[in-house]
DNA sequence: AAGACCTACAACCGCACAATA
DNA sequence: CTATTGTGCGGTTGTAGGTCT
């Protein structure tokens, strides 16, 4: 039996026994949360299938430890993606791919999901708004000698004036203190455990996201040797100054392409 | 005011691979 | 060695809320 034979066998096995074993899928509710977390505070994470059992939730094992990893676990980082997470996803992407989850390992707290949902709705738009294919060479290349120059640009010149983002660190979503029944909105700005915290739904809101362009941190320095990230991968070395030197020859078609509307388009 | 359209993001799915029986 | 199970990854979809007309 090869393996996808194998697969689909697997698959048809887990749908008799998601049929019988009446396996919610959706939304999360606060309660399924609740159990989620406890048990694995408890018990800790691994075996997926079983946990979801022993904790008593009707979810496959994936969900659970989708709903985990990408939005219960401590320390997820939500909230907007600052400028030097979007040069740092920009660059990485160059370099690797789609291989959001390696990706992810170099922003700290962000979920491949997020970076990847950031990928597609931020970056392939630009692409389709520039009419290129997001893989091809000119998009790439604008993306690289354009695009992130003037990403770098921005937050340089927004260090003098920099205020802290909005940007959340979570010790968990979880809230003990919500005992609804009610389904967690999944589009809700505000995480399950800060809808009550004091901190305003204006904090998430898109009035603050890529509002103000300055909006950052500590001044980068030279991009080229850019460490702001503690956990910046080892022999990431962002642009390549000689590859950069070899491609300035097209630099005005893409100049012209990639000019400050669409420039501006991309950062709002 | 209301319906259409758009955006962002949570969640699901299929596949691949490693670990284990 | 083979079959099964568990896990992780990347692609895709569904939908709530926002914006536009």
């Amino acid at each position: 039996m090869d393996l996808h034979a194998r697969n689909l066998s697997s698959s048809s096995d887990h749908r008799n026994e998601e049929e019988i074993m009446d396996v919610r899928k959706g939304p999360w509710t606060v309660e399924e949360d609740n159990l989620l977390v406890n048990y694995i505070t408890v018990h800790g994470e691994g075996r997926w299938n079983s946990l979801a059992q022993c904790a008593g939730l009707k979810r496959t094992g994936k969900s659970c430890r989708l709903r985990w990893l990408n939005y219960l676990r401590p320390n997820v980082r939500r909230g907007d993606i600052s400028l030097q997470e979007q040069l740092l996803i920009l660059e990485l992407h160059s370099r690797w791919g789609n291989r959001w989850s390696k990706i992810a390992q170099c922003l700290p707290g962000r979920t491949d999901n997020e970076i990847k949902n950031y990928w597609r709705t931020r970056v392939q738009k630009q692409a389709k708004q520039l009419k290129c294919e997001v893989n091809s060479k000119e998009f790439r290349d604008a993306m690289r000698f354009v695009w992130m120059p003037r990403l770098m640009e921005r937050i340089q010149a927004g260090s003098g004036t920099s205020t802290p983002q909005p940007d959340i660190v979570v010790g968990s979503k979880y809230d003990p203190s919500q005992s609804s029944s009610t389904v967690v909105n999944p589009t809700n700005r505000n995480p399950p455990g800060l809808e009550n915290s004091g901190a305003s739904s204006s904090d998430y809101s898109l009035d603050t996201q890529f509002s103000d362009m300055t909006d950052c941190y500590n001044p980068p320095g030279n991009y080229y040797g850019y460490n702001g990230f503690g956990s910046y991968p080892e022999n990431v070395g962002l642009m390549d100054r000689q590859e950069n030197e070899g491609w300035l020859g097209g630099g005005e078609s893409l100049e012209s392409i990639w000019n400050d509307d669409n420039i501006f388009f991309a950062f709002n």
